[in-house]
DNA sequence: ATAAAAAATGAAAGGTGGTTCAATTTTTAA
DNA sequence: TTAAAAATTGAACCACCTTTCATTTTTTAT
């Protein structure tokens, strides 16, 4: 015997994953899916084409960590403005901000995580990954049901249709030119702040006041 | 001189540039994307794969004239429904509840319309189709707010809004196989009711009424 | 040092599917 | 009937990408 995994070793397959991961995502986020071939990767990580298969079966499951990666950080910072005090209405509010404020500010990769064009088995990745978001959402309405303040309807359905109705409101904006949020600092907010108030409003008056 | 195009070969042609869209909407509808390679396509409309570029330049070019056929129905029968008469809530709330109708009748084409994992290339064409909807939706929001039925608000943001949430709120359920439709047949008028609600409320109350 | 085991290489294989083109067939006018 | 022009064929081409694998390099224990 004149092997075995030593500590040091561990380690450095653990770095070398990691770069891996991190030159995906580079890529994605600075020129989207079309940049992200496998070579390219390996380039970008230094390592060779065929030692990324070593580390991951496939592409679509290099792309599932990748995925995973770059949603998670936006997913909690929801989940966090989520738990903040207030109405679920507010909250709600919140949260939409939260998303679309984050997402504007890196649109190249928010883009890629929502809407731009991708392989057929890679989207199916992605799709996965909006349920957070209609978690944090389904739970919000929820919450303002049981407190009297939404009135009660499908949580689910409107927990999609509002994920839905932040990424195509998004979707061109994104797309745009940096530029165009310079020109405009307060674009970004309009933006937000339109959206956020057609999602809170989309769920309905107060059950106890009077109007529709 | 030898040959000159003969009212006969006209139609020929026609027929012919016909029978291949018609195959590749039946492909699409069917099976999905996946279903419609050139060659599918070709031997389903019982030509060559050759022939198919003496009609098309492209694959994309194809698939331009697929979704404008497959789409114009709907944008049609959308767009009759908008120009009904009523308050511009009541319109909108029937192109919804039309649009959600129309594609659970046909879940496999609208799916494919609508959502379905395809080559970036087509994707492109795709999401171009989306925008005749976002317009009716912009145009009856506009009336809406002339009339003063509707507070002051980005139509365009609105509209795009409008059009993700239905087609995210849907998504779902399109997938899902015919029985579940069969099993509960309140299922789809269910769900078309709920996207439309949540759209009109999102148009936020009456500016003369008191609550919001 | 040496040898076993694992890690890493990179060129080549394998797939897919859109696209082309030389050859063939069909159509029309003379 | 013949010949020019157009339509049609379908196999080959090509580009691109993912994936594999025989070979090389590195690492570890003796």
């Amino acid at each position: 015997m004149a092997y075995r995994r030593t500590k040091m070793m561990e380690e450095r397959l653990a770095r070398t994953r990691e770069e891996i991961v991190t030159a995906a995502l580079a890529l994605v986020a600075s020129g989207g899916y079309a940049a992200a071939s496998m070579p390219a990767i390996a380039t970008r990580a230094e390592v060779s084409t065929g030692l990324l298969y070593r580390y991951f079966p496939s592409k679509a499951d290099l792309f599932e960590e990748v995925f995973r990666r770059a949603s998670q950080r936006e997913i909690d910072a929801c989940a966090r403005r989520a738990a903040q005090p207030g109405t679920a209405r507010e909250r709600l509010a919140g949260v939409v901000e939260t998303f679309a404020r984050r997402a504007l500010k890196g649109p190249r990769l928010a883009w890629a995580l929502l809407a731009e064009p991708v392989d057929p088995a890679i989207e199916a990745e992605r799709l996965r990954y909006r349920q957070p978001y209609r978690d944090i959402f389904a739970q919000l309405v929820r919450e303002g049901i049981a407190s009297g303040e939404i009135a009660p309807q499908d949580a689910d359905i409107v927990a999609a249709a509002i994920v839905g109705a932040i990424a195509e409101a998004m979707a061109g904006p994104l797309t745009q030119p940096p530029e165009a949020s310079a020109a405009d600092p307060e674009r970004d907010a309009r933006l937000g702040a339109a959206i956020a108030r057609f999602c809170v409003q989309a769920l309905g008056p107060h059950p106890h006041s009077g109007a529709g």
